[in-house]
DNA sequence: TTATTTATTGAAAATCATTTTCAATAGTAT
DNA sequence: ATACTATTGAAAATGATTTTCAATAAATAA
């Protein structure tokens, strides 16, 4: 078994929830796909393989998957909520082509370490931060 | 006449717009106002001053401000958008307390310079971007 | 195994920020 | 002043997300 399949039963046992053939399945469509799924797409996807899950449930489940750990929630300014995997993915950024939609991940640790200095300048304790640089990709930019 | 206003109705004048005494007003107010206003927020304070002005037209003011360069268009991730002064600002990031939502305005010159590298290295030509660092201020980390 | 408890499900309805509609109004040009 | 048409504001629509609630199904106890 996956571990992420591990993660998510530990979690339900330690709320004292309870695991779900909707819950499995959901999480096991969500690991074979790529990053940046909304509700949407993903619930077509599960409504592929599995009839009978909802939309409500693939939702419920995708909040419980990042409370757990398992996936992140990105919001790129268009009001949709995106899920990308967050388990053994570290921390990045995204460059975000607003001419085709692509995102690209990226990562430059000077730019981590700076953020950290900058906000303890100000006292300030992050958890968590988020960078986007919107323009136009290099395909789309020739 | 300060700036702003010019900004506005040459806007307007290039456009075929015209100019009427909503726009005029909640500009006014908008400018007297700290920043990261949401539309629900300003529409209350014009309502405050200025009667039988709907929120629709605070609304589409909103935007047609953003369209002109004199204010900036921002969701800290709650969903809803805040509104902030850009003419004769300059760009900043944000350091976004978790417990008591106040917003810091940071600039960090060397961050910037990153971003650009590492757009260039990806052939990503920006248009624009959003750094949001997420975690506890000073206030409230004692 | 069976009974009991209660978390979960899914369809439909509710919510809430934002956007659109449309008839009435009011700038602007002639 | 007249004509033209952008703007307004109230109400309705939209669309993503969340809640409701009766039916169902895990988990635990008997």
């Amino acid at each position: 078994m996956r571990k992420e399949f591990q993660i998510l039963d530990e979690f339900i046992r330690e709320k004292g929830l309870r695991h779900t053939l909707q819950r499995e399945k959901i999480l096991d469509i969500f690991l074979a796909t790529e990053r940046h799924v909304s509700a949407e797409e993903l619930y077509k996807l599960v409504k592929k393989r599995f009839h009978g899950i909802g939309y409500t449930t693939v939702y419920r489940t995708m909040k419980l998957l990042s409370e757990c750990g398992l996936c992140g929630e990105t919001d790129f300014g268009d009001g949709i909520l995106r899920f990308e995997h967050k388990y053994g993915h570290e921390h990045h950024d995204h460059l975000i082509c607003t001419k085709c939609g692509r995102f690209i991940e990226v990562m430059k640790p000077e730019i981590e370490k700076l953020q950290d200095t900058l906000a303890k300048q100000h006292s300030f304790t992050p958890t968590k931060h988020k960078l986007e640089i919107f323009g136009i990709c290099r395909k789309c930019g020739k």
